[in-house]
DNA sequence: TGATAATTTGACCGGTTGGTAAAACATTAC
DNA sequence: GTAATGTTTTACCAACCGGTCAAATTATCA
């Protein structure tokens, strides 16, 4: 029999483990630039310099292959929100987590796509993900910045709409790359656009929240 | 000769026009939720109430649809920053470019989506229009904002990064719909998060863009 | 080395999809 | 009414695509 297929116990070889990581590594850069459906099963195998049928013998479906990297992509996507510290200095948090999200962008741009692409469609395959988990996060972070502003070290705002636009901000830089890049042209090409980025969300943030530093301003 | 198929001269029969509109509407909601590629001819005739062949004497391709709806949405996508007036006060103009936008993602969430949708995939069908039309626009607004700031009117900023950012933060509420609601759960279910959003940013950017306005603060 | 299990390949299949051909049907113009 | 033009339908096709199968090949290990 031939029956294991990749993982039926546990990790077994060497070289399935290496394959593996090469396909969901192809299949990244297939499924977060053309979506779903966009994506063939032989483009990926192309990709991963395998045929169709050895790409198969890994991951069973094409499916399979997309909720691996999904799941992959969810944890790390919450990592910045996670390490809000509610016991931290709010200025240092929100401009610390700001970096971060814009740093994910930067070097984890198909994740995020990825991530876009599934919201975009409804979110067909996350659905309890974002109603279970990450709601709960955020509930729990709006809840420390809520207590910030009682404390008077935050103007008063929604947290929701504030973590949304920390969101929106940040990952703007990954999934609408092209247009910024048209627009921006050939001033700062490079990744200097980033940390153009992250100077002007960083002033907005903070002065927009009205942030009562503990230490003063940085800058 | 049954040639014409749709528009060869000019708008001939009423029910051409009518058919064609119904055809771009259904097309609208099959793209904007299935992108391009996931998009089927036979899902777009169904909604459309027509069968295949019949909707293809209209549009004799699948892209001519598309190109259609993304050339009419793009028009109506760039009305808000034509509007932007350098006459105007700053507070109130990045106020209601704001509002605008925001109203955009509440009023036609399916446009946003559509155009999500091709900037995600590299936009290949409007990368002229990116680097064109849309750049020059961008570079012409950016222009009367860096006059602003140099009038004392506003703090120093980068004005792509502040464009980019109210793009971000306003079409987050069309393009991420499902996570928004996911994440606001019954709290603001109905349209009250627009409201909420439309409050929560237009604070952050006057008093994050520290702007002094003319006729003092408006609260 | 030989047996056993893991991996790879080529040939194939059924369903879907974008699009066509041609004839039937409806509408309008005279 | 009838001829010309515009519209709709039925039947169809070729390419693509996700996935299977069985045989061939390679790696592992006693």
């Amino acid at each position: 029999m031939t029956v294991p297929r990749a993982a039926k116990t546990q990790r077994r070889t060497r070289i399935q483990e290496e394959k593996e990581e090469r396909i969901l590594d192809a299949a990244l850069d297939v499924f977060s630039s053309n979506g779903f459906r966009g994506a063939t099963i032989d483009q990926i195998a192309e990709s991963a310099g395998m045929s169709k049928p050895n790409l198969l013998y890994y991951f069973r479906t094409k499916e399979a292959i997309y909720r691996t990297l999904l799941e992959r992509m969810l944890f790390t996507w919450l990592e910045p929100l996670r390490a809000f510290d509610a016991e931290g200095d709010p200025e240092a948090e929100i401009r610390s987590y700001i970096r971060r999200k814009l740093e994910m962008s930067r070097d984890f741009p198909r994740e995020s796509r990825l991530f876009a692409n599934e919201i975009l469609r409804g979110a067909p395959h996350i659905e309890d993900e974002l109603a279970g988990p990450l709601k709960d996060l955020v509930d729990e972070k709006a809840e420390v910045i809520r207590a910030w502003i009682k404390a008077g070290k935050l103007g008063r705002c929604d947290p929701y709409h504030l973590i949304f636009s920390i969101w929106a901000t940040t990952q703007h830089y990954a999934d609408f790359d092209v247009q910024v890049r048209a627009v921006l042209g050939e001033r700062r090409a490079g990744e200097g656009r980033f940390d153009d980025a992250a100077r002007f969300l960083e002033l907005l943030f903070v002065r927009g929240l009205d942030i009562k530093s503990a230490k003063g301003s940085f800058g």
